[in-house]
DNA sequence: TGTTAGCACTCATCAGCTTCGAGTGCTAAC
DNA sequence: GTTAGCACTCGAAGCTGATGAGTGCTAACA
């Protein structure tokens, strides 16, 4: 059996229906829709080869019809229509993330809002990866008598700091000279090189062994936890308003997924090209979000440092709404970024 | 009719196990508790006058008694038993707030998860307000061709930082003689002085002109928004877990009150006291919150600026644990952030 | 041959009913 | 003053039948 014009027409009217009710979708709904011309008896034959061919399932003998995966599919392959964001709104997300006086980090917080403010579902967006910045600058800033606060500022624009102690007496001067002294070594070299370097200077810098000791000690475990942070996640709570969260247990293992930073990276990681992609239920890899759909496209940073943007949802979520605004988003957020560089 | 012994005893069981149960409490199981002497009819006796005494309530006829609001105001001002938390426990509190490379802003928001982690509720730490501090150092970081980081450091270890724009051209020298020169002019102030000194700056500083403007006009808006912000909230699902929240609708409206920054704010505004202290249902302000209780405890940043640490769950939460929590917290964060000073 | 009207059938939902048991208040005895 | 006994109340849980949305099948129609 083939799928048809006519097959195809019926299962979008289904797919398009449960969208929006969340309930079941019978033949005669979708008899009644304009644009399908047929009774509902013709419906329900076409519906049920499609229950055949498992595009569709049903929840009991007589109720309606509920769209499979493997309709999820075929409806984001082949069925989409993309829609377009009116300027009005486009300008509106714009805004939000064009905070002059924010850096990178707040930026990106910013864009986690935005999406799941437009979207109405969970926004997850990913860091780029360290590993593959280069130092550009460093510089101390003096917090307390014993207390810096150390910066790295990377290519990419991207802040990273930490508090550091320092051996009592420095003043803003020195701290000053051996940022520059630290700026001059370290530009340039990726910041998983700084281990090796730190080591030389630390070996040549005996004066100020302490100090680099420390730094170097601090910018090692940034590094490390690295993996594990940078993860942000906008609006959590917003798939409790979608009748599939109606049971707080359900509610409540979702949210403790969100919890787990480490399960969110691996969900949203993905290959390099910029294009959406979309996984439907058990595509994605971790079994708690087997019933969701995740959407992502990728933003970049700098010239090579590619982040991750996207959307977790129920299966059934509005495809069309959530690719125009992750492909926008995506843009934007390359754009306002690049500034930074 | 007045509280005699017997009656304080039977409140006192009827409200602790209520607080382990959240099911209404019938006069059998109060009879079989170790310490309390009586059948099940002499404590049905005591248990209709405390009713008619409003300290207890009967959702229908046949149902065990629940506790007021009155009988939660009784229990926390005088039958509270101040519980000891294990030096294990204190330690592994004290153990996560105390990651020397952290920030600030950091240690609150480390402190916030912790005390959600202890208490199993939801935490909130109010941020103390900045207008009071003194600016100790500022610093500008270059970051691109255009832009710098602007660095504000207050005489309590407080960091706020903001990207600004510079005129091309300046090398990383000049951007810090221009620091030193702002370091001069604004040591000792107050933040909110800044607006003034500024523009005497702007005044006589004809070539930089451009910079401290920007510079200006983003601590002015850090400042004006910094009522709204510098909220941190943890454990928000932490509440989902109880039986008050297992209706999706009041979980959901729960959580939209978290995201009030404002609302919470208020909520947790306090006299200057350290002591902690404890608001029962409606005797918080916030009607969205009449069916919680709160308590909060103040820590202190520096000499004078006093914020706001507290937890937010049911009316029957343990109050005995969430006040010695507190406690702890309220003085351990203390601690930490002096160090900063 | 494809489409549709008609009809028997299925099954979730809901209202109304009964049963069960936890808990109460009252009374009388200790 | 305390407690045993007992009638009473009322929510929770389970059962029943009515309702209606929806199906599959068959036969008639274009």
């Amino acid at each position: 059996m083939q799928l048809d014009e006519r097959k195809y027409l019926i299962l979008q009217a289904i797919i398009d229906d449960y969208i929006v009710t969340a309930m079941p979708v019978g033949s005669r709904t979708i008899s009644r829709k304009s644009g399908v011309g047929f009774s509902p008896a013709t419906i329900r034959n076409e519906m049920s080869d499609l229950e055949e061919l498992g595009y569709l399932a049903q929840p009991h003998t007589s109720a309606g019809r509920v769209p499979s995966n493997k309709a999820y599919r075929l409806y984001v392959d082949h069925l989409l229509k993309t829609v377009k964001l009116t300027s009005d709104e486009r300008e509106r997300m714009h805004e939000h993330l064009v905070d002059k006086s924010k850096r990178v980090d707040g930026v990106i917080r910013s864009a986690a809002d935005v999406l799941s403010d437009a979207t109405k579902y969970t926004s997850v967006i990913v860091a780029p990866k360290l590993g593959t910045l280069r130092i550009k600058h460093v510089q101390l800033v003096p917090v307390a008598e014993k207390t810096a606060l150390l910066i790295i500022v990377t290519n990419a624009g991207i802040v990273k700091d930490a508090v550091i102690r320092v051996p009592g007496g420095l003043s803003a001067d020195e701290l000053y000279s051996i940022s520059r002294m630290l700026t001059e070594k370290l530009a340039e070299k990726p910041l998983e090189a700084v281990r090796q370097e730190f080591a030389e200077l630390l070996r040549n810098n005996a004066e100020n062994r302490r100090l680099l000791g420390e730094a170097l000690q601090v910018i090692e475990k940034k590094l490390e936890s690295e993996d594990q942070a940078d993860v942000v996640i906008g609006g959590s709570a917003n798939l409790l308003g979608y009748p599939e969260y109606s049971d707080v247990n359900k509610a409540r293992s979702f949210l403790a997924v969100l919890e787990s930073k480490d399960t969110i990276r691996r969900v949203l990681s993905r290959d390099g090209s910029m294009e959406v992609t979309i996984r439907i239920g058990p595509e994605n890899q971790v079994p708690a979000l087997n019933d969701c759909s995740i959407v992502t496209a990728s933003y970049r940073v700098g010239d090579h440092s590619n982040g991750t943007l996207g959307i977790i949802g129920p299966t059934r979520m509005n495809y069309n709404r959530v690719i125009s605004v992750l492909d926008f988003m995506g843009r934007a957020l390359s754009d306002v970024l690049s500034e930074y560089k």
